[in-house]
DNA sequence: CGAAATTAATCAGGGCACTGAGTATTTCCA
DNA sequence: TGGAAATACTCAGTGCCCTGATTAATTTCG
């Protein structure tokens, strides 16, 4: 008894999205290149040159899975990583030529994917869609930083 | 150039918004029992005596995945696991005294949690929220078993 | 200046998630 | 009945994800 609907859990819902979207990008984008490695990809297109935290920051990584990440992509020619002159705990990161090829590549398939993907939904659903997720991700993230004084305009 | 905007991305979302489960989780429910290994204490409290394969089904989990959680809920002492004396390859699994207790205990602050997670939402946008995400995880799910014919009637 | 606090990165450790290969058991059927 | 196919589980390998502790470099300030 008091067994519980799962369906009606955020979390499980939010697992089960993850799983799916992971299936799709597999067969889809990519079976090499992951897509938390394709968003480092994409955050040193924006910016290059930026250290390993921010970008961490950027794409939603701690610290620990960034460095997980990104010795990967060295590991696979795409990225290259020099210490700061400036700065000497940093290093500045950067793509390689390969990385910014195959960062064009993936980018055509990640939008081809992402149609697929959220195919059962029309268009208006699609921005509600982005909304609420949003919403419920932002709100939660907001909680780290427990909420004292923000961002102290120093 | 040519970077593209992951806020535009389902996948990138999704993972976001499971960052942001786990770590309300973490906070409000449990440092010990994790969002997956509560889905099978709760498939169990469901279904007692299931096998292992069928647990992971319900729950959403692959054959492995599912032996790992199941090896620390057993090593935790709230799960109990027999051969099934009819079919020597299945284990059937059992839920102990203490593996109910805390299922109890933990329904309790998940629907709590689950309170705030969806907080910034109103009572009309959860509904619609819980249908955008089944739908389009259902969709790829459906991926995974191609489509030929339906459940092969033999 | 020089010690203390801060910051970037690493390491150790635990857990989730998937695929492909291998083992044991059961079922199907020629 | 006996071998092939199917099934349940395990194991090896890869990758994501987090926390807490440690190390190295820089900044702050007494």
């Amino acid at each position: 008894m008091a067994a519980v609907d799962l369906t009606t859990h955020p979390g499980h819902l939010a697992r089960r999205l993850q799983q799916a979207h992971h299936l799709l990008w597999n067969t889809m984008v990519s079976e090499e290149i992951t897509s938390p490695q394709f968003a480092v990809l994409n955050a040193l297109v924006a910016e290059p040159g930026l250290d390993q935290r921010t970008v961490g920051e950027r794409v939603g990584l701690d610290r620990s899975t960034i460095a997980e990440v990104i010795g990967r992509l060295i590991r696979r020619g795409l990225l290259d990583k020099v210490r700061d002159p400036q700065d000497g705990r940093r290093f500045l990161l950067r793509l390689t030529d390969d990385g910014v090829r195959t960062h064009r590549k993936l980018t055509v398939r990640t939008a081809r994917m992402n149609q697929v993907f959220l195919g059962p939904l029309g268009a208006d659903e699609r921005a509600v869609f982005f909304d609420l997720v949003r919403r419920v991700a932002d709100a939660a993230e907001g909680l780290r930083h427990p909420a004292g004084a923000p961002a102290d305009p120093r």
